[in-house]
DNA sequence: AATAAAAAAGACAAAAATATCCTTTATTCA
DNA sequence: TGAATAAAGGATATTTTTGTCTTTTTTATT
């Protein structure tokens, strides 16, 4: 569904958001092991989230990364975009290019029925909306 | 969602109930030919669909692939797990190795009724049941 | 029996995704 | 100012997916 990229960023994302309340700055490495992904690949998809203005980053000493107050709105369809791009929300099921009402695929409608619960469940959720229930423990972002 | 062997071999299969009616065989050319895919990589995928029993072959002159009359009520679903496993039923959305109702990850309700209606609909269609519309040009499986 | 047709199988190639390593830049603090 | 810290950036490595090419096997036809 998404690709490992994207996984990380949405959960580095939903972390960070739970872990930077009044801007204090989670750290590259702390992110790797909050969600258990592979630091070095994370950096990079970091750097990408970081160049598309959805999350902040300062250097140096005491740096990190952090979202501000309305940051933690942000939704898991504008992480799933600046990663995966929207081709899971636009794309055919089949792969044809070309499909459409006029030049459907055998799934074409069924398919967009799914695609739009897709979207409409990332477009109305949002990273900062876990915050309490991770901090009890009820949700979890590690691979295992 | 599905991996390209994966929508290469679904169209494949929708592509060979509709021209292989009583048994007539359908070429590997014109498979690759009529739903606009790579022949080569065509043919691997083949192999696979014809290892597991989804569709039958016969090598030689006038030779091919063809599905008998029941083999057309062959359900998406089960074309997807033959080629992509069942990983898209299963899996986690944000792919957590053990993520379930102990242990959930932050989407974890909303992904399963996401999944549960791409499970539904893939076993609740048949690759045989878009024979009039394709031949009636209604439907389409070329790339473009 | 020889030839041709067509799928099966195996080896290889290219591209993309995933992942790591090293250097550079910015920042803080002593 | 100098040393340490941490993200940014660039280069490279590995793995997986996608795709191609060649040989082998099976079957039909002449």
């Amino acid at each position: 569904m998404f690709s490992k990229a994207c996984e990380y960023g949405i959960r580095a994302m939903i972390y960070i958001a739970q872990r930077s309340r009044q801007g204090e700055r989670v750290g590259l490495k702390d992110i790797a092991q909050g969600i258990d992904s592979p630091e070095a690949f994370m950096a990079k998809i970091m750097q990408a989230l970081s160049r598309q203005g959805l999350v902040q980053s300062v250097k140096g000493p005491h740096g990190g990364f952090y979202m501000d107050t309305q940051a933690s709105k942000i939704t898991l369809a504008q992480v799933v975009r600046a990663i995966d791009g929207d081709h899971l929300f636009t794309g055919c099921g089949l792969g044809l290019t070309e499909c459409n009402e006029k030049k459907p695929c055998p799934i074409h409608d069924e398919f967009k029925l799914i695609r739009n619960k897709i979207r409409s469940l990332l477009e109305t959720t949002q990273v900062g909306e876990f915050n309490e229930l991770l901090e009890k423990g009820v949700l979890h972002l590690k691979r295992i």
